[in-house]
DNA sequence: TTAGTTTGTCCGATATTCCAGACAACATGT
DNA sequence: ACATGTTGTCTGGAATATCGGACAAACTAA
């Protein structure tokens, strides 16, 4: 059971619609948040239904009860419904009530104003691997507005990274086998991928190029909290092709960067 | 009935705990929440329970629910909680999905980064007024991290704004007698303010000087939608002693920015 | 036109959530 | 030592929230 943070959603794809099931109104609201998250775009009650599993009488109740919070809010004129302003408040409170997070914002807008490249933070949701906020860089290249989506750890740097404090063992029940399959249908040896998780952990870096995409390099460092755990990495995302002078000269900024912001030491 | 977004929560306050008394999981978490968000930092379940009126033992479970779904963590190491990562993620889709808002933040990030003033992004909330988002003045003055407070409407001049699509009769019902008490005990005329109100709309910008705090002048321009009405304001938060000749360079350039964020046109 | 689908609302029944209260474990302070 | 206040967990029972299904209205597509 890899009961991770989005558990509560699988049971919208596979559980049969046991009949006579009957869920609580605050498990549908998680379920129902999540897969609006998931799907990126306002969606239709009724759509909502299907998604979630749930009886399209309950899915209209707590949507009404969300609207009304302005947890959620209509958006265009026939049905579409969407996070609502409450949201971006909790979320901003979320963000902003540790000086810790808010150094970590500013770092982020100073690095991409100096380099010009794109800056991710990362972490983990669950089992999965996320974007928590990023900074694209001007060019006309990568949209990337890819913040909470959820990809397989071994896809990523900073998943190397943001694994490293667990026993080979306990990543073999952690990562879900499927996820060692790359979107070009390569799949990456286990243990390759354990190996770079120590090497990672070692060398207080992680790298990787055309992984998940054939057009990337990426390289990552660790942000530890006060305890020395690595809760969220700093990121580069650059072209495959950037020349190697250049890498490491970011590579070193980037590593300085995510040290200062790191609250071990201090 | 003003049954505002905020409706729920104040039962914490007035209702008399009749003995039977019973409510949803939903109503208990958007109350919860909202809590939060008005206390502004993290809690403890305990007093989160005395503050939304719950029974300990129905908090622990909502608050446990929650916690599962990463929507709210644990902050610290006894016992407090305040929003989670999940809550981020929501309010970054809320604030990313449509690529008018992201307009309003890159203008709201140029302006700062020109002017150098505090620039707020304001909007309703229930009948109240809320800053949704700021850039704050580099200076040593104004922390200003009231992003998600809750203010009285005649307080602000982006109130001024924000309510004249409303009828004076509305209005009266709409504003509660209370909020036309300033923080220093004044209290505004209602009919001076249903004025103002009016001189905001045909001007089609608002100021106030030394009006909820002695030491702001601020200067609000609105924000239309597609259908031309106001959801959101444009504002600058000066020094009182702001030079009048820069002030009024100030304010042409904040209408500017707000009418080219204005969608009635295109 | 007809037939099919979807939307939003309402209803009564029952499976279940929410509540009150008790409990042990731990902090207090005097 | 005691009295008093927490915190976190569990329980049984009763009020009720969730569900299935029905309904009219609005849209499609022939």
């Amino acid at each position: 059971m890899s009961e991770g943070a989005t558990g509560l959603i699988e049971a919208g794809a596979g559980a049969q619609p046991q009949p006579g099931e009957r869920r609580r109104g605050i498990d549908r609201v998680i379920m129902l948040l999540e897969a609006l998250l998931k799907h990126r775009a306002p969606m239709r009650i009724g759509d909502i239904a299907k998604m979630i599993n749930a009886p399209r009488s309950t899915t209209y109740e707590i949507v009404n009860s969300l609207l009304e919070a302005e947890m959620l809010e209509n958006v265009g004129s026939e049905g579409y419904v969407y996070f609502g302003r409450a949201m971006h408040l909790f979320g901003w409170a979320y963000s902003h009530h540790n000086a810790h997070y808010r150094r970590i914002l500013e770092t982020l807008d100073r690095m991409a104003a100096e380099t010009g490249e794109t800056v991710q933070l990362c972490g983990l949701r669950g089992n999965k691997y996320v974007v928590l906020d990023c900074r694209d860089s001007p060019g006309p290249f990568r949209i990337s507005s890819d913040v909470g989506v959820e990809v397989p750890i071994p896809w990523t740097a900073s998943g190397r990274l943001l694994v490293g404090h667990m026993q080979e063992t306990e990543l073999k029940d952690f990562i879900p086998a499927a996820d060692y399959e790359l979107p070009d249908g390569r799949v990456i040896a286990p243990d390759e991928f354990f190996a770079d998780v120590d090497l990672a952990r070692r060398q207080g870096f992680s790298e990787t190029s055309a992984l998940a995409d054939r057009f990337t390099w990426c390289m990552a460092a660790p942000i530890r909290d006060s305890h020395g755990a690595i809760n969220t990495t700093l990121c580069f995302v650059l072209p495959v092709d950037t020349p190697e002078p250049r890498r490491n000269q970011l590579l070193e900024l980037l590593r300085e960067r995510a040290r200062a912001l790191s609250l071990a030491g201090s």
